[in-house]
DNA sequence: GCGACAG
DNA sequence: ATCTTGTCGC
């Protein structure tokens, strides 16, 4: 009988671990958290109208926003569906989808999802721009944390900068770290003063800004966890994500998801 | 040292 | 991530 442990805890071997502790800090000096990027983010309904007499501003205006995902098989919980789509920001409605069905032997680890995710993710975004295909994004939302991270450099930041596009990490779920807790945020979420607030800057115990949690919607109890990916600011990235929700999670995040699973039970799994 | 821990 | 029923909302 191994020494297996009855719990279902994800674990592999210290020595890969270090490896990929060494990848994700050295990548980390690519990162970029302001804003680099040539578009202008759009504000008021009335400022995009060229009545506006302040012309001078030439940049364009961010229009394609992009969701990735991935969605596991039930039967097979090796095989995986990763999506790619791009909206229009003005009707959030799709533009582009693609999907790739891959098996995936890279086990999850807290801390080190880029490593079982970002590559076939990082396919499909490759396969749009060599192909020069049109709506190619110019900025995706990626499921799973930028900023937020043990080590500063979560998926969102990893496929930000090995695809040199601008990201926001987008989590449903809070990952610990830096002394932050689900009881610490909601003790943010209902101090007095708070109720009617809906975005809430996450401050680890070190003090650095690790993102921030919000309400998306204004029946939505339970927050999203924006971060930084790359290229982007955490102003930047809040508004943008506001202006992408139709629901608590952002449509770039939710079509993706909804078209993986969609995908897999074409080909016969889910 | 042990537990907690995005998807 | 995935396993699941009913339920509420648009």
């Amino acid at each position: 009988m191994e020494k297996e442990h009855a719990s279902v805890k994800t674990h592999c071997s210290p020595e890969l671990q270090n490896k990929w502790i060494e990848i994700q800090d050295s990548l980390k000096k690519s990162l970029k958290i302001e804003d680099d990027f040539s578009w202008k983010i759009p504000t008021s309904e009335v400022q995009n109208l060229e009545i506006n007499t302040e012309n001078l501003d030439s940049r364009a205006i961010l229009k394609y926003v992009g969701g990735v995902d991935v969605s596991f098989s039930k039967t097979d919980p090796s095989i995986a569906c990763a999506t790619l789509v791009v909206l229009d920001l003005n009707t959030l409605q799709v533009v582009y989808e693609d999907f790739s069905t891959v098996q995936l032997d890279i086990p999850y680890v807290p801390g080190f999802l880029a490593f079982r995710e970002a590559p076939v993710l990082l396919d499909l975004l490759e396969k749009m721009k060599k192909g020069s295909l049109p709506f190619y994004p110019q900025i995706l939302m990626v499921d799973g944390n930028g900023l937020l991270h043990p080590r500063g450099f979560g998926l969102a930041c990893h496929l930000g900068v090995l695809a040199n596009v601008p990201t926001v990490g987008i989590g449903k779920n809070l990952h610990h770290v830096d002394g932050l807790n689900q009881s610490r945020v909601r003790q943010l979420l209902e101090a007095e003063g708070n109720l009617s607030k809906d975005v809430f800057t996450l401050i680890g115990d070190s003090g650095s800004t690790l993102g921030a949690a919000i309400r998306s919607t204004q029946d939505a109890l339970k927050p999203i966890f924006i971060s930084v990916g790359h290229r982007v600011s955490l102003a930047s990235a809040i508004k943008i994500v506001k202006m992408s929700c139709r629901f608590r999670v952002p449509e770039p995040i939710r079509q993706a998801d909804i078209r993986s699973k969609a995908c897999l039970r074409i080909h016969g799994l889910s």
